[in-house]
DNA sequence: TATGAATGAGAATTCATTCAT
DNA sequence: TATGAATGAATTCTCATTCAT
């Protein structure tokens, strides 16, 4: 996959190709994570190309050899973010039928944390979008997270699903946006958690099948 | 748009035009509603005094005889959102004693909605905040809610009164961001609303005191 | 008229005033002429704003005070050149009747020499326009040559009058392009006059009355 | 597309994409060849390295193993542009004593109009040249249709020969660049070559050796 | 020898802030 | 006092040229 395959915008269209040499590969990979680190401090407006560019010790014109421009690069991010998303997933939900709900909300509200930690830069459902990647992105994480829900609640039908999904992915945002604020360790999380637990149990436990655990 | 029109908001005295024979707190008062506009609209990065002054029906040079600099500018629109605050709650506190859990959780969530509505340009724990003072005044809300919820439910001690506080601000912050993405008439108000329920009533019912209406 | 009036291409829209104090009307024309100066003896892509910053005796920024972008300044320039050149042919046209069509070629051909070296940035007919402004330009010039030959010889239909037009209009390009790089007063100036007149008495000339002169 | 297919261009080796085990020979005309195509097309300023490597199967790279700089490449492209010179002008001469002064300017026209569609890149007598090579090429190319003028009719002297080519060569050149912006169909080719053979004769016909066939 | 990659010097454009009238 | 105007620093993007492998 060509790192610039980004119809996007009727941007100019530039000769900028994919790295092929192993220096080329490293420099890339340091550009990527130089520019998540910076963008996920400044968000993306305000991260600027020079500085992408020092913290992957670079300078700005390397950066256009590899992307055409600061919106593709963001872009790129994104998308090896969102190729991640199925891998890690696709583990949790090996395990996830024979969850409790009490640890369903628990394991899956760590996972999506840990996922957007590891993914800070989305700065989910933030400020205003660079592109519609970002967007994509969300819609691709939020029906992930529903498509794990069918897998533990099969009764659940889609459209509560996408629901219930957007309602925990926004819960760990709140956490995660408020933490990047108060990096207190305050005890959010374990309200958010307990909150989160509520209304799982309000939503998934009505199909009265006792099967997984007792309720807490 | 409201959650449920608890208050409608104020005069709203709109940005003049015409040439505006200053009298300074006139002035000064549109180029604060001017300011709060723009940076409702495009953050405070996205903001251009040539904007705010354009939408205060003045000019730049002017902006900076009230104003050292930008940033004073937004903070001092802060400052007096924030003196709103007391004003509103206050007005709510009267009222609070008599209500139910479950009417608490609806009633609050929507005055808050209708405040940060109104308040659209702190664009809460978003992105970047362009000094102490966005920090201080989402304290400052915070701290509110906490006193209200002490008001409503005297049992409740400091901590976890602050605790409360702030995952209801944190709801409504996810709903109006989220909405700003999907403005669609999506079914998340609902969820919140539900989700905000169970909440309260898991953190305050416990208090047995049963003088306050049957539950739901 | 707004200086700003170049709807143009989707540029960003971003408040650009007409010049207001004696200074600023001033300093635009000062622009306009440095820029003039600057796009005759690079080209349109050659110019650089800094470069026409510096012979105006400014700098950049102020540039985009008045003028939106490169192409709106230099668009404006043609605008005004085209404004003038109603009133510069009106006047000739005065005599023309009564000139000879050997007269009538000189002057013809001295009149929009003239023209040419005054509005030089024009650079007719030249490598890549920067918008539709030139080629309008080189239309309404074409234009108003031919309307001034119809005044001569009323028995010329519109499109020969148009062809014999862009004939005498593309020799005087001839002429200043090639005098802009052999500077020498070459005798190309005269071979010119000479093939014009030719060229204008088998075109003009078969309108047998012979009211005009003699013959050369 | 010529005015007459008077000689239909050479073999034209199209520059090959694939990986070309380096003749210096091959490589070098490939990168000619390319260079011309993207000059004719952008002019110089606008040609890319880049670009012209692209077009000639290479790197940017080798562009520098076998030229220093942008512009000696494009100087060397002139320079094999004017050894192709002599060999065309040689055949046309053979033939020239036996033209009549308007079959003279007809295939003149031709020939000359042909050569400025095969070295488009010269943009003759454009904006500002790179280097002395262009006005240096123009000169040659004025010089030899001098001599063809000298030999068609001998009783012309250096000095009037060399003014009557350069006026043959500026409508050529105005019919050339006129058609790159309106690529119409119109009678500008028309009356150009009537404006010419008029010339022509009034500056060859005095010569009143009738042997060159019947006036038109 | 061929060629990915690196880079420094611009270029256009934006904007907060200052200042003269 | 109000406000046109001036400006310098920053920002995105481009490209000829150099260099290491």
């Amino acid at each position: 996959m060509s790192i610039s395959s980004h119809k996007s915008s009727p941007k100019k269209t530039r000769a900028v190709q994919a790295p092929q040499r192993s220096n080329g590969k490293l420099r890339v990979a340091a550009i990527l994570e130089g520019a998540a680190a910076v963008i996920a401090e400044k968000g993306y407006e305000g991260a600027t190309m020079a500085e992408i560019a020092a913290r992957s010790g670079t300078k700005t014109g390397s950066l256009y050899r590899f992307f055409p421009n600061k919106e593709s690069l963001a872009d790129t991010m994104l998308v090896s973010a969102r190729e991640s998303l199925d891998v890690i997933f696709d583990r949790f939900d090996t395990g996830v039928n024979a969850l409790s709900i009490r640890a369903l909300a628990d394991d899956l509200l760590a996972l999506i944390f840990e996922l957007l930690a590891k993914f800070a830069f989305v700065k989910l459902l933030d400020a205003k979008d660079w592109s519609v990647k970002p967007a994509e992105f969300r819609g691709a994480l939020q029906q992930r997270i529903a498509k794990t829900l069918m897998i533990h609640t099969p009764s659940l039908s889609k459209k509560p699903a996408a629901d219930i999904a957007l309602v925990i992915l926004l819960n760990v945002k709140s956490v995660v946006t408020h933490q990047a604020f108060f990096n207190a360790s305050s005890s959010v999380l374990e309200e958010f958690r307990d909150m989160t637990r509520l209304y799982l149990k309000s939503r998934l436990g009505s199909s009265i099948s006792g099967k997984k655990g007792i309720p807490s």
